[in-house]
DNA sequence: GCAAAAGTGTTTTGCTTACACCCATGA
DNA sequence: TCATGGGTGTAAGCAAAACACTTTTGC
């Protein structure tokens, strides 16, 4: 056979999302060493020999970041090896999308000093935001965010242990980028069974009546599923 | 740095799904050579220097079946790369998922005489049926298509050019394994915008009333979408 | 009392289901 | 004429959207 298999090195990406300040933020690096020096990227890092696509996952999050991906919500995307894409030769990139509550930013030691929670910027993304094509796969983890909100109960770990309805509602405001009618949603919510469970403990808001508390439900699928609005609108 | 990053092949691996006889196939390949000579697994090849992985995905459909990928539904699902998964060393699988109209099998030539279409097999599914971890790949190949059978026009593309709306039904009763009410379903397909259009020709069952016949219409997300009865039931 | 956020009730509208019923063909 | 699959009508039930209204806090 002419045709010899290219010998990859592969790359696991990762797009930590939360949310800050009621704003969808996304863990960026600034890259301290050529290719693309000084731009911000995704963390990652290299899979080595004898370890599972996840297990990288979850190292890399921990030496870059200071997060525990055993405790998040981590999960593959997608696979990238357009050649050319990384200028150190042949890498292929496997995408994964990590979701944390709105941590305080420690993450003290190691290589995590470079990193910070970026609000994400819809208008630069896809024109040349990230380094190397990060951009293209932000911009696919968010869609498959975007697309499990509706279906899972992905929102809840935006959240932290107890949480509010409203600040469930917020985690799908910032990341559908829609307002939504906060009446419905929390009988939406409460209705679909096994998504969110009371606690009977309250909190009191800055001002306001004060919110009931829950915690996540076993409910893996949510159903009836939470809609997009405008959803396939032609 | 102590650890250096491992070098992978990268094989792309092929579910290629299709309607016979009412009943869901897919495409293995007889294994004529180690590993797993003489057993049965899932169509594919490695990915070659300069090749982007839809690419080879689009050349091994070729080569190993006589398929052209240029005019069949082919998206990527997931990657694998759990140590051990190849005898042959460090190989990463790119699994992808390919949808057929029911075609004559010639497939002439080359390397696609050991090919063949297999009513999928539900049973021995996860339990050794296929080489590899293909029992895996294909389990999430086949995951992947009935949930996208919900909101995207996917199921066109088990059809040929124009087909009625009792074939369309064959398909999602094929893949989902249910009985769906054909009357109900007629008035849903035709009810969501752009999924069909009629091209104003009937076709003659064997017995029974002419079926109109249609094409694919131009959406890309069903709306509303035709949910899976049953769909989240606790 | 006022502002602000939480939560309930009610109406309208649209989709899903179940099923009665009619249509058009081959044998 | 009968069997068979294609296709329409209709009513019940669930879910979503819109919005009036009440509750409970801090100031």
């Amino acid at each position: 056979m002419p045709h010899q298999p290219t010998a990859f090195r592969i790359a696991i990406d990762l797009a930590v999302l939360t949310i800050r300040d009621g704003h969808l933020a996304v863990l960026l690096i600034e890259r301290g060493q050529p290719p693309f020096e000084g731009r911000v990227a995704l963390p990652g890092g290299f899979v080595r020999a004898g370890e599972d696509l996840d297990d990288t996952a979850v190292r890399e999050l921990s030496e870059e970041t200071g997060l525990d991906g055993r405790t998040l919500h981590l999960e593959q995307v997608r696979t990238y090896a357009t050649p050319g894409r990384d200028p150190r030769g042949a890498v292929a990139s496997v995408a994964y999308l990590a979701i944390a509550p709105d941590l305080p930013m420690p993450m003290a030691g190691t290589d995590a000093a470079r990193a910070r929670w970026e609000p994400v910027d819809h208008d630069r993304l896809s024109h040349g935001w990230l380094a190397f094509d990060h951009d293209i796969i932000l911009r696919d983890a968010l869609e498959r965010a975007r697309a499990k909100l509706e279906y899972s109960p992905l929102a809840t770990a935006f959240c932290a242990e107890t949480f509010t309805i409203g600040e469930l509602r917020a985690v799908y405001e910032a990341v559908w980028q829609v307002r939504l009618d906060p009446r419905n949603f929390h009988r939406k919510v409460t209705g679909v069974s096994g998504f969110v469970v009371p606690t009977g403990a309250q909190r009191n808001p800055p001002t306001g009546r004060p919110a009931a508390l829950y915690r996540r439900g076993n409910a893996t699928l949510l159903h009836p599923a939470m809609l997009r609005p405008d959803n396939g609108r032609q």
